[in-house]
RNA sequence: UGGGGAGUCGCCAAGUUGGUCAAGGCACCGGAUUUUGAUUCCGGCAUUCGAAGGUUCGAAUCCUUCUUCCCCAGCCA
């Protein structure tokens, strides 16, 4: 389900060329003739039915083979919001066409993380493998018609055969099949009478075309395997490109939203849902597919074979390592849906190839998250603060807001002593220039608490300091009439070491070291090749022991707050244990001054 | 070298029936507030739209040529 934090952002509408072809297919009334028969169907199933109450449908249309990752997020949030935006629905598909790749255990892990990113699908849940039984029977169609045979060349055979980038390719010998020994060696593939490999139904257009998607495309092989979902009915399975625009068609999509490189399939897309409907098999307007660019990033990589790969040979930890580039990485690491959705906003949707920096993506995070979520306090660097002045074992209550941004969500107590802990960094013996925290003779507020002035600090043996030594002033309490009677520049942020919860923190920073993993660089010599391993940054996970305040001590899974002065934190949702939360660092404030981070 | 796409500020990105239109965000630089060196708030930030020609009173938007980058030869999706 959703974190405990709860932002609001609402998406912002930023003008996109897909909008603007929704926008001009609606003004035309398009799709408004489009019958829907309440769930997928042929033109005969929803010529009966009334029209569709969407005015436009989407897909969000993943194989089931793997986990969701930040580029399958820009297209879920663009598919959903589309429907949202414009009255219409967005359907989740699992596109499980090839039994071999794919597992339930992924199709699981898909559904959860759309959820988590807010979207809805309400009972538009399908799977292209329950359609089966129509594809095959266009399969059929095409035969019949002629616009289809059954090759039996071997797959070595068809690849020789298809020709190169400019060459056109040859014609099968068995391209001239007749109809009744195509339809018959069909028939016999889907009954399990070949082996694998031996037969393949393809589409017959033209292998002389420009476009080597036109020449002769496979639509249909045998794979004697189990499905997750059909288990062993079915021992021929199609192919994308046959089986996409089916469902898309079978659906009622109106708008087919994929990356641009299936933007050389359109034609066979067009290709073949034309003929289906000249077939009167499926309903017009037939859906039109649109492109456009996949999601790139600094810093990350999101190639499936490469998350694949630093997951196989752990160089993390899991798919929901909070390193990842995963929707199940991010949620672990503590990242905001909302701040998701701000930033595909912001992004937007193009068909240039973009490389966009990581810094966009934080910031958004950041934004969102600084609205939503709850002030706490915790020291990171622990160092001790003895104030000279103040009697030990005597305690008195400080209370912090819980969001200045909202002082309606109330305010903590925290206890205040002689012994706090403060941030090693906030104490300079000699201080650098314009540093305007502690060091002898300085005055800083002890945030919600009093002003010190820092009177030295204790050393050991080897002149690392190990105490630091303060008097505070007495009228100066936070909230109280004398608070403003002393002016200082430097705030900080402490917490009892009589009460202080020490807990687990990771602090987490970039998976990789450079912009481009595994991408050439300037100077690299012509030959040289370069591995995106190569690339990783040693330094991205740190596990430190904290000092927190109290009530941190009670934070849920997953709930995230800021720590201030540091960035936003979230208890781990795999290994915080009730009582005793462990928590991740998703982002760093931003720091104009050089804390590092 | 065949086909399909794309080139607007450091990173994204509006703009596409040619006419004060070069929006906006991020980054960056100033300055103001601030009990987070955060946030917020003001101000600055492309005589120029990959390049060169051309059409026009007028072009990022039309034409021509050139150039750079991306995708395609799975019985993967």
């Amino acid at each position: 389900m959703s974190s405990p934090n709860q932002p609001a952002s609402t998406p912002t509408p930023v003008a996109n060329f897909i909008r603007n072809i929704v926008e001009a297919d609606l003004a035309a009334g398009k799709h408004a003739q489009r019958h829907w028969a309440g769930r997928p169907g042929t033109a005969a199933d929803h010529a009966a039915a009334p029209l569709d109450p969407a005015r436009i449908r989407t897909r969000f249309p993943p194989e089931p083979n793997g986990y969701l990752h930040f580029g399958h997020a820009k297209s879920i949030l663009l598919n959903f919001g589309l429907a949202q935006a414009y009255d219409g629905r967005c359907h989740l598909r699992f596109d499980d066409t090839n039994p071999e790749k794919e597992e339930q255990e992924y199709v699981d892990a898909i559904v959860d993380s759309v959820k988590w990113l807010g979207c809805s699908w309400n009972d538009n849940l399908y799977q292209a493998s329950n359609y089966f039984d129509w594809m095959a029977q266009f399969a059929e169609y095409l035969i019949a018609a002629g616009h289809a045979y059954v090759d039996s060349q071997s797959a070595d055979e068809m690849r020789a055969n298809r020709g190169t980038l400019t060459q056109p390719g040859k014609d099968s010998p068995f391209r001239g099949r007749s109809v009744a020994e195509n339809m018959d060696l069909f028939k016999r593939m889907q009954a399990g009478e070949f082996p694998d490999g031996t037969h393949i139904l393809r589409a017959r257009i033209d292998m002389a075309s420009p476009n080597i998607n036109l020449r002769d495309p496979a639509i249909y092989r045998i794979r004697h395997a189990t499905h997750h979902n059909t288990g062993d009915k079915w021992c021929v399975y199609p192919m994308y490109t046959f089986a996409h625009p089916i469902e898309d068609a079978l659906e009622n999509i109106t708008h087919s939203i994929c990356t641009l490189e299936f933007e050389d399939q359109r034609p066979f897309y067009d290709w073949l849902l034309e003929r289906l409907a000249e077939g009167g098999l499926l309903q017009r307007p037939l859906p039109q597919q649109i492109e456009f660019s996949r999601l790139n990033l600094t810093y990350v990589v999101l190639s499936k074979r490469k998350l694949i790969q630093l997951v196989e040979e752990k160089h993390v930890e899991g798919w929901d390592d909070p390193r990842m580039p995963t929707l199940v990485g991010a949620r672990r690491r503590g990242y905001s849906a909302d701040g998701f959705k701000l930033f595909m906003d912001r992004v937007g949707v193009t068909k240039n190839d973009s490389l966009i920096d990581y810094v966009l993506f934080e910031d958004a995070m950041r934004e969102v998250m600084n609205e939503s979520d709850q002030r706490r306090v915790a020291v990171l660097d622990p160092l001790k603060l003895i104030i000279d002045n103040y009697p030990a074992g005597q305690f008195e209550d400080c209370t912090a807001p819980n969001h200045p941004l909202h002082p309606e969500q109330g305010e903590r107590i925290m206890p205040f002593g002689r012994e706090l802990w403060i941030e090693a960094e906030d104490f300079q013996e000699v201080p650098q220039k314009g540093f305007r925290r502690l060091f002898p003779g300085n005055k800083a507020r002890l945030k919600y608490g009093y002003i010190v002035e820092c009177t030295g600090c204790d050393k050991d043996a080897n002149g690392k300091v190990t105490a630091v030594h303060c008097t505070y002033l007495p009228d100066t309490k936070s909230g109280t009439p004398g608070a403003d009677s002393v002016k200082v520049k430097g705030n900080l942020h402490w917490v009892s070491a009589a009460h202080a919860y020490p807990a687990e923190i990771r602090l987490y920073d970039r998976l990789f070291a450079v912009p481009a993993p595994g991408a050439r660089r300037e100077g690299d010599a012509p030959e040289l090749e370069r591995d995106f391993l190569d690339d990783l940054n040693p330094a991205s996970k740190t596990i430190i022991t904290a000092q927190l305040e109290p009530s941190l001590k009670d934070a849920l899974p997953e709930q995230r707050f800021q720590f201030e002065r540091h960035g936003y934190f979230a208890a781990d949702r795999v290994d915080s244990q009730p009582g005793a939360p462990v928590f991740n660092r998703a982002v760093t404030l931003k720091d104009s001054w050089g804390k590092a981070g």
